[in-house]
DNA sequence: TCCTTATCGATAACCATTATCAATAATTAT
DNA sequence: ATAATTATTGATAATGGTTATCGATAAGGA
């Protein structure tokens, strides 16, 4: 439980901006690697240390989804749309799966186990058309 | 994508039995470090590297599964029944959120993206009703 | 323009997990 | 039973993702 959460002034930075520009709408399901190429390949003086900062404050103020979709490997997601994500467990694959038709009732919820729910994340995991096939081969 | 997966052998072992044991039915979502402690309480000999192999294995095969909870540290799960989780943003307590109610249309969603749902995890992340009182304060 | 201090860039430190390898023990064949 | 095979173990080194540290920089207010 966190109490004394000091009150601290948020600038406004070159890094944090190009760093949520890159990954506005990104639905590649981009790596910290991954974000950092592409951000470093826009401007060579930013570091990684400033890279894995800006993500997590983006995280944090609900900009930037942090998947939990792959044990070995962190993955975000700038793409704003509700989704969940199915992830392959043969080749890693991840495929977008739009929140419609499933039902998740956080309200009742909420009110069962008397919790405040601000985010729901789905992971489905299996297999992806093109393993299922190799399998059955 | 897997192709070329050899056969081995899979032998029991005093470890592998020692660790699903301790693992059974265990509600408290161990880390790594809760499993080995326990493990190693009864058994001295038994290392962590066997406890990361076996912990790997079970999950493999479905006997317990990995939770992506929380970001810094992988907990697991030994509770066989059909259950979701939520995570305090702020205190990181988990709490156990049953099957009954949630319904996710894994046949219709299979069908539609061409795919095999095996396992569906779903991580609610907010307050706690403690964290919510805190706050409201 | 000056002042305060959040943020930056570079890099060291941290730590969870995996890889390595000789020794051991579980299973199969004799 | 005994021997042979080899998956597994225990100890430890290596790996790699993430965070901590710290002097320098620059954002934003006075």
């Amino acid at each position: 439980m966190v109490i004394d959460k000091e009150v601290v002034f948020i600038r406004n930075t070159k890094q944090k901006e190009l760093i949520l520009q890159v990954l506005s709408n990104d639905k590649s399901h981009p790596t910290m690697k991954d974000i950092y190429n592409k951000v470093h390949a826009l401007d060579k003086n930013v570091g990684q240390a400033t890279v894995y900062r800006n993500i997590n404050k983006l995280v944090d103020s609900g900009k930037v989804k942090r998947l939990s979709i792959d044990k070995d490997i962190t993955r975000y997601d700038g793409d704003k749309s509700n989704h969940y994500h199915f992830i392959c467990n043969s080749c890693n694959k991840v495929i977008d799966i739009p929140y419609k038709g499933i039902n998740v009732p956080a309200d009742k919820i909420n009110h069962d186990y008397n919790i405040q729910i601000d985010d729901c994340e789905i992971i489905f995991r299996g297999q992806c058309n093109e393993c299922q096939s190799a399998i059955k081969r």
